[in-house]
Order: structure tokens, then C-alpha cells, then sequence
DNA sequence: TTGAAAGCGCTAACAC
DNA sequence: GTGTTAGCGCTTTCAA
């Protein structure tokens, strides 16, 4: 490790490659961005100083120059503490990996709770990110509109659902497909009084998601009166709605929206000493950590975030090039990891 | 909103602001930093231009000009699939959150799995961080011994276990105090064969944990011969070792290193039709969202990581004053969340 | 209290 | 191919 010219703690600079090289600046600019511009042996000579003084571009000057930051702003919600609900953590993994192989890293913020809009604006304004990538989607989004006013390149997870008309490039995971699977598996398996428990009705996804257990029940001719019911997304919602289901409709399985709702069924099951596969079947959605630990393991539908956020990095890349290319929508198909719950074997 | 003078997409610059306000550029920028330089009539004329024109500084611009970034650099490893491990996504975001007051962000990379290094380099020579956070200290953490002879400000949340004269600051939660927390729990309630399952020898937290464990056993007077096991942290580890102590063992109840490892003896207790809480106590540790939502409830030790982020940030601005003041190690208390696991009420 | 000049490190545009 | 010039938008001197 070779002594830098300045002090310890100022890394080198262009001139300084420039100067080791005996070339000017402009020429290791272009060694660095543009190599096959110049001459062999000029480029290895560059290259030479480069890695003996370790230089890299600061990311300062060149974000001035090039208006470019090479972030992308991604807003989280506090974390949700009493759920099984961990999508948007798992969907940063993915993001940060595969935005990693595009050049992008990603930057973290958070806002209010009750402005949706707060912290997009400042970073926005001050030219910090490049991008978002927007995610809350769960009731409509009002960022997707604000953005496209302000002509911010962004990114949806989630479909435009409140605005049919929208432009801007989505990623989403067709979850009434995903919970056509889950009910397709129960009534594979024989069942056929399936419940559903799913979120209130302003929840687009929930509707969605819905619509693929009716559908799937409809397809079979079985009646899905009574056998329904909406609440809030939380375990003890799932455990009372279970209750009132048992007890009223006396199903065999359940299809739930959420891992959390579920879990919900799991501890009704378990206050009326029913074994969640061997008496009832359960199946959820998400594949959280909850469900793949619980015994006897939670049946659940998984989305392929991976593929959610290699999408959406193809379509952030196709918004950043120049020319800028919008992409249409892009809607996955999820899959179902079958696991104890929804029975033996 | 009115329109910026340059083409719709250009954010306004200091000069706009000066021109609007009919004062220099360096006044613009008084106004921003010093306001108190300012006569009071002139700021309140600058401030007018500023609000209509939606300016806010060019975060390129200024981070060239400062040398600084605002940006906190935390890597994160990927997600782990069927544990209960959620701590650092739990941790990110209390750490984003308090970052955000003290006007940083986070940025989130990712490196080879098999380079603890990798990442950090970069992101250092580019400058495009002020500061690192590290938190994969579980087998000790080569990079702050390659930080520190970077000269790189960082701040670990874990204890330099494997070089107890490190410098530089740590934020670190208490897992003997946790476990010994746990413990106490079961012997008051009447426990007195209490098995730990923890994780092999070569994890100082681990270790640490066990020796919580440990103590409390022994201040009671209480042996621990044979009740001990140390194993991968897995569900399926946990399960297995939960199966040898109960036949060799017969504890009436776990303390376990993590949640993970708990859920595994949930498994083993499940197959033997025995009941948590009920039948045998069990005790988990990291208050996982699968703790919160397992069914009947999994006592566990909770981290206080809001607590963490907010020393972690604390040490940070240290770090990055002028003159920076280095700041001991902050060893912070956990608690002990109590459900139906470690039995009635 | 305000303004003018300089320069952070880089790259785009042009001259050689 | 390579070097020169200019300037991105800001803040730090220093002078008025």
C-alpha cells in the first residue's frame, strides 16, 4: 500500500494519477470512463498509477458534473411490530443486490407516518437520488402521482390499482393467482368448504387476492357464502374471524391474505386443541420467517421478490438511460411452498 | 407552485435564489447555513425567494464543496431464510430513523458473502460515505481492524470481542444480562432443570449468552451438568437438541440463544404433543415477530435497538465532529418480553 | 453585513 | 489519441 501524495485521509485525486502517469487529466478521465479511447500502452500506463495510488472518482465531483447520483431512494415504514409481515424487508435485500450489479446503491429514508409524501420532496429537490422505488401501495398511492407531477423517475412495487391510467413502470406479484394456488392446493388435497380471511375491503390487494380464492371456488361449483370475512391485519383479527368461522361455517381449510391472519387461525386452532394439518388446513401468504418456522410449518404463498426487484432495476435502468425508455407494467407469478399445515405429507 | 426559471426538471440553484432576491450568491448561501449573519430584513427577503422558488441545495454540489456526504454506509447481509433472525432489519430501521434527525441517511450495500471487506473499500476511496456502520460481529469483525487502519470513522453495534483494546466506539446489548434475565424467570417460577440450547463455542456472543444462563443457575445453587447443548442456529438444530435433553435430560424447561433455536424446541415439544408453557417452559431470545406471533406467545429477551440506534448515531456525530471526540463502548440492557410459552400467566 | 474571487474533483466540448 | 478550457453548484476565504 503505497503512501498517497496529500495527507493520509485525503484519497488521490485525477491530478494525481495524471501527474504519476505523465499524462493530463482529461486522459485518465477517460481511462476510467472511456478506456477504448485510448492507446494501449497509454492505458496501461494509466491504469498503472491508478492502482498504485488506489484511486477511485469521487463520487461528490462526479455526481456534480454528470447530475447523476447513482442512488436509489427507497422510503420504509417503521418496522411492524405483532405480524408476521416482513415483505418490504426481505424486497430491500433483493434491491440492494441486484441494484449493486447495475451501479446503484440504495439509500434508506423514512417519514411521517401520516404524510405519505415527506421525505420524497427534499430528496427529491436536492438532487440526492436518482430514483425511488416506491412500495407502500397498500391503499392506493398517492406518491406515484405526486412523483409523475414533479417528472421524478420512480418505480412502483405494486400496481397503480386506484389510477388504471397511469404511466409509470410497475412491478407487482399477481396475488389472486397466488391465492387461487393456495386454494387449488386445498382442494386437490379434498376439501371443500375453504374459508377465506382476508382485510378490510378498501384494501385493493385484498380484493385481489380474494378474487383468486372465489375464483378458484367458483371454478370447482362450490359455494363461498358464508365462508368469508374481512378484517384488520393482525393476528388477533385472524383468531376471532377463525372462531366465528369455526363455528359458523364449520370449514376443513383456510386461505388467508396474510402469514399474520394465519397465525390468527393457528391460535384459534390452538385454544380448541386442533392441530393446524392433521385437523384443519391453513395456508398463508408471504412465506415469512413465522411461516417457515411454526410447526408444523405454515403453508404459505411466496412472492419472487427476487425477480420483483430484478425487475424493477431493469426498469429504474430503462427510466435512467438516455434516452429515457418508460417500460409497461410487469405482473409475477408467486408460488406456494407447501409445508405441515395444509396437511400430512 | 410557481415555475423555476431554468426548464422544468432543473431544480433551482443558489443563483436563482439571489437573482430573485436581488442579493449576491454567497448571501443565498449565509442565509442557508449562518442565517444569524444576516439582517434580519435581508433574510426575510432571501427566505421569500427560497420558499417560492422550492429551493434546496444541491446535495452533489455541497457534499464536493464539505467533503462530507451525510450518508451513513451499512452493509447488510442477505436476508436468512428459515430462521427468525430479523434483528438487523429490525436494527436498520431504528437506525434510519434516528440517522434522519441527526441529518444523515442510510446507504445499504452488500458485498460477496465470502469478502467481509468487500464494499466498504470502495465506498471509502469514493468518498461516497461519511461514516460506516458494522454489525456482523458474530465471529468477531475483521472489519474494524481493516476500518480502523483506514482511518475510516465507523461505529460497531457489537462489542470488539476478539480485541478487547479496540478503540474505536461500540454500541452492544447485554445477551448475559438477557439470558441471565430469562433464567430468573423460570426459577421464580418454580423452575429448577432448566436446559440452555445455545450455539457452538466459536460465537462470542453465544458464549456470552450461555454464561448468563450459567450464572443465574448457579447463584440459585443449582448445577447445570448435562442440561447444557450447543448447536448451529437452526430450527431443525434446535429441535434436535431439544429431543436429546428432554429423554436425557428432563428439564422443565429452555433457554434458548435465539428465537430460532426456541421455535426448534417448540417443534420437538409439538411432536411429543407437549405443550409450551403448559407442559415445558420455553424461553427465546431476540423477540422476533415470530415470537410475537406464535401461538401461545414466546417469551423472549428483546434488544432494545431503537436504544442501540440512538447511542450508535450518537457515537457517530462524534466521530464526524470537528474535532472529533471518540466515544467509549455503550453496553445497553435488554428486557424480557413474557407471552404464554413460559406458562401461565 | 454583504459581495467578489477561488476552487472542491470531475467530465463535456473542443482544439491540437 | 491527447491536452486545454470551462463549468457543474456550492462554501470558504477575504475584501469592501
Amino acid at each position: 500500500m503505497s503512501s498517497s501524495p496529500g495527507r493520509a485521509g485525503t484519497p488521490p485525486t485525477l491530478a494525481d494519477v495524471a501527474e504519476l502517469a505523465g499524462v493530463s487529466r482529461q486522459t485518465v478521465s477517460n481511462a476510467v470512463n472511456n478506456p477504448d479511447l485510448l492507446r494501449a500502452d497509454t492505458l496501461e500506463r494509466v491504469q498503472q498509477a491508478i492502482d498504485e495510488l488506489g484511486y477511485l472518482p469521487n463520487r461528490a465531483a462526479r455526481n456534480l458534473r454528470t447530475r447523476a447520483s447513482h442512488l436509489i431512494g427507497m422510503r420504509i415504514k417503521p418496522a411492524q411490530e405483532g405480524t408476521a409481515n416482513a415483505t418490504m424487508d426481505r424486497f430491500v435485500h433483493s434491491l440492494v443486490d441486484t441494484s449493486r450489479e447495475a451501479g446503484y446503491h440504495v439509500l434508506l429514508f423514512s417519514g411521517e407516518l401520516d404524510d405519505p409524501l415527506a421525505g420524497y420532496d427534499d430528496l427529491l429537490r436536492s438532487t440526492a437520488v436518482d430514483a425511488f422505488v416506491i412500495s407502500d401501495t397498500f391503499l392506493g398511492n398517492p406518491q406515484a402521482a405526486w412523483l409523475e407531477t414533479k417528472r421524478a423517475p420512480f418505480v412502483a412495487f405494486g400496481r397503480p390499482w386506484d389510477n388504471p391510467v397511469a404511466r409509470h413502470p410497475w412491478v407487482d406479484v399477481d396475488g389472486a393467482a397466488g391465492c387461487e394456488l393456495a386454494t387449488n392446493h386445498l382442494l386437490d388435497r379434498g376439501h371443500e368448504r375453504i374459508a377465506w380471511i382476508g382485510w378490510r375491503k378498501d384494501s385493493f390487494i385484498g380484493e385481489d387476492r380474494r378474487a383468486g380464492w372465489a375464483r378458484a371456488m367458483r371454478t370447482r361449483g362450490l359455494s363461498t357464502t358464508g365462508l368469508a370475512s374481512r378484517v384488520e391485519d393482525t393476528v388477533a383479527s385472524g383468531r376471532e374471524a377463525a372462531t366465528v368461522l369455526l363455528d359458523e361455517a364449520r370449514p376443513s381449510g383456510f386461505v388467508c391474505a396474510s402469514d399474520t391472519l394465519a397465525m390468527g387461525v393457528l391460535h384459534a386452532l390452538s385454544e380448541r386443541g386442533l392441530l393446524p394439518g392433521r385437523d384443519i388446513a391453513v395456508v398463508g401468504f408471504d412465506d415469512s420467517q413465522v411461516a417457515q418456522v411454526v410447526p408444523p410449518g405454515l403453508t404459505s404463498v411466496r412472492q419472487p421478490l427476487e425477480d420483483v426487484a430484478i425487475e424493477t432495476v431493469k426498469a429504474l435502468e430503462g427510466l435512467l438511460a438516455h434516452p429515457p425508455t418508460a417500460s409497461a407494467g410487469v405482473l409475477l407469478k408467486p408460488s406456494l411452498v407447501v409445508r405441515g399445515s395444509s396437511g400430512p405429507e
